[in-house]
DNA sequence: CCTGATATCCTTACGGCATAAAAAGATAAC
DNA sequence: GTTATCTTTTTATGCCGTAAGGATATCAGG
C-alpha cells in the first residue's frame, strides 16, 4: 500500500525535517533528559523498514529496538506519518551528490540514474511514501540539486527540464518497484520465480486450455523467446527488470536528446 | 502501502480468476442457495476501493455493501488478498481492446497509453497491487495481447518487444501513481495544491534562510518558471503530472522509433 | 412430512495496528 | 523536601483480517 505521510501541524514538520534549532536539543527545565532522540528513531526505524519491509514497520516494531514502548516515540514524533516523512529524507542522504561532468551529460545521467536504481533496491519502502505532497526535506532537495546540475548543461528550458525530471523519476521508480517487489514476493513464499512460473503455467493451461487461440500474439511473443538466463544465478525477474531498465533509460536519454536538438 | 496479492491455494486462485467451472453456479445439493456470488461482491470491492481507496477496502466495508458481515465475504473469496486479485483483474476488463491501426502505430500506442492513463486515474487502488509476481488473470492478457498487437507491427525482436513493454507500462504507472495520489491528498487536506504550496513555501524560507545558497540549481529553475497554470479549473499538481505524461510519451515514442531503426 | 446432511451466515474471539488519556516514575530547580 | 516538568508505561478505544463454532435455512431421501 502506498503510505501518506505528513498530515500533522506543518510547521512542527519542517522543523522537523529541517534541524530548526528550538525544540530539540536546548533545555534547560527539570524533569529527566531525553534518553533518545528522533536521529536514532529514525535509523532504526529504517532499519526496521529494510529489514521487514512496510508491512513490518510498526511503532511497536521501533520501540522494541530501544527497548521501549511504541507510546514512548510518541516524546519524539508526532506520529508514524511524520516519522515516514523523516525516515524518507534522511535515507535520500546516502545517495551521492557529484558526479564528475567529464564524461559528458548522458553518461553523467546514467551514473545518476544506476544509482538512484541501486538506492531504491537498497531501501525498497521509499517507494511506498507517496509522492504527490514531496515531503519538502533538505535531502531530497539535495537530490533534486543535484540531477539538476547534471541536466543544466543539456540547455534544455526549464519547462521540458521539469518534465524530464519527472519523467526520469517516475520510470526508475516504477521499474525498481517491480523488482524490489520481486525479491519481496520471492522471500515470503520461498520460491524460486522459476518454480513459481512453472506451478503457474501449468495450471494456466489446465485452466484456459484455449490460451493459444485467445491470445495469439501474446503466445507468439512467449514462444519467440521465453526464458533465457544470461546469469544463472540472479533470479529471473531480476534479471529482466535490469534488462528492462537499461533499456528504458536509453530510451529516455535518446528522447532527452533529441529534444535538446529541437530547442537548439 | 503495496498490497501483496494471492498468497493462498493457486489452484483455486486460478479457478477463480478463470471462472473455471466446478464450484461457481454448478451445485444441486442440500443447504441454502448462495444469495451473492463473486462478481458482485468483487464490484462492490471495486466501488469501496475506487471511493475510499485501498486504505478504506476492508472486509467490513464490503459486507456492508449487502448487508452482511465481513465473515459472509468468506464463503464466496477464500481471503481479501484473492479479493483484491479479482479485483485487478476485473477492473482490466474496461480497457479497450480494439485499436484502429490506420494512424500508425504511434498514435495508436499514444491513444492506448492515454487509456490506461485514465483508467489508472479511475481506478488508483489498482496502482498499489503488486506487479511483480503478475495475477495472471484472462483480462490481464487481454490488456497484454492488445498492447502487443499494436507493437507488433513496429517489427521490434522480442526482446526489445518485452522490454517496451515494461518501459511503457513503468511509466505509466509511475506517472499515474503521483497523478492520482495529489488528487487524494486534496481531498484529504481539503487545501488546494495553490493554497498547499504556498503556505509550504512560506515555511521553507522560514525554516531554511540560506536556501537560495543550498540549492542555486534549484532556485535558479523555479525563477526561471514557477507556477503557470495552462488551465485555472485543473489543480496544478495534477495538469503538471498531464503535462509530464505527454512528454514522457513522446520521448519514448522516439526511442522506440530508433529502436526500430536501429533493428531494421 | 420428517430427518439428516449440507450450505450460508452470524457471533464471538484473538492478536495485531495507531494512538488518546491518564497514571507512574524520574529528575532538577527551588 | 517539595514541586513542577519531563519521559515512559499502562490502559483503553476502535480499527483490521480471519479462525472457530454455532445458528439457521434449504434440500434429498425416506
Amino acid at each position: 500500500m502506498v503510505v501518506f505521510a505528513g498530515q500533522g501541524d506543518p510547521r512542527r514538520s519542517m522543523a522537523l525535517l529541517w534541524r530548526t534549532p528550538g525544540s530539540p536539543e536546548a533545555r534547560t527545565g527539570p524533569g529527566p533528559k531525553p534518553a533518545l532522540n528522533v536521529d536514532e528513531i529514525v535509523d532504526a526505524a529504517i532499519e526496521v523498514a529494510d529489514r521487514d519491509g512496510m508491512a513490518g514497520l510498526s511503532m511497536r516494531a521501533v520501540g522494541e529496538r530501544f527497548g521501549r514502548t511504541a507510546m514512548a516515540l510518541y516524546t519524539y514524533v508526532p506520529n508514524k506519518a511524520e516519522l515516514l516523512d523523516l525516515m524518507y529524507d534522511r535515507a535520500h542522504a546516502e545517495l551521492p551528490t557529484e558526479y564528475a561532468p567529464e564524461p559528458g551529460w548522458r553518461a553523467t545521467l546514467s551514473a545518476w540514474a544506476g544509482d538512484l536504481w541501486e538506492f531504491y533496491l537498497r531501501h525498497p519502502w521509499v517507494l511506498q511514501v507517496s509522492q504527490a505532497r514531496p515531503v519538502l526535506g533538505p535531502n531530497e532537495y539535495v537530490v533534486l540539486e543535484t540531477l539538476l546540475r547534471i541536466l543544466y548543461r543539456t540547455g534544455l528550458d526549464a519547462k521540458t527540464l521539469r518534465r524530464t525530471v519527472g519523467t526520469l523519476f517516475h520510470f526508475v521508480r516504477g521499474i525498481a518497484q517491480t523488482a524490489t517487489e520481486a525479491r519481496h514476493a520471492k522471500v515470503a513464499t520461498g520460491m524460486s520465480d522459476e518454480d513459481w512460473w512453472y506451478a503457474r503455467s501449468a495450471l494456466l493451461a489446465q485452466v484456459a486450455p484455449d490460451f493459444a487461440e485467445r491470445f495469439p500474439t501474446v503466445t507468439r511473443m512467449e514462444g519467440d523467446q521465453g526464458f533465457q538466463l544470461d546469469d544463472e544465478t540472479v533470479p529471473y525477474l531480476e534479471q529482466e527488470s535490469r534488462e528492462t531498465f537499461k533499456f528504458g533509460l536509453a530510451v529516455l536519454l535518446d528522447g532527452i536528446e533529441s529534444a535538446m536538438a529541437r530547442s537548439a
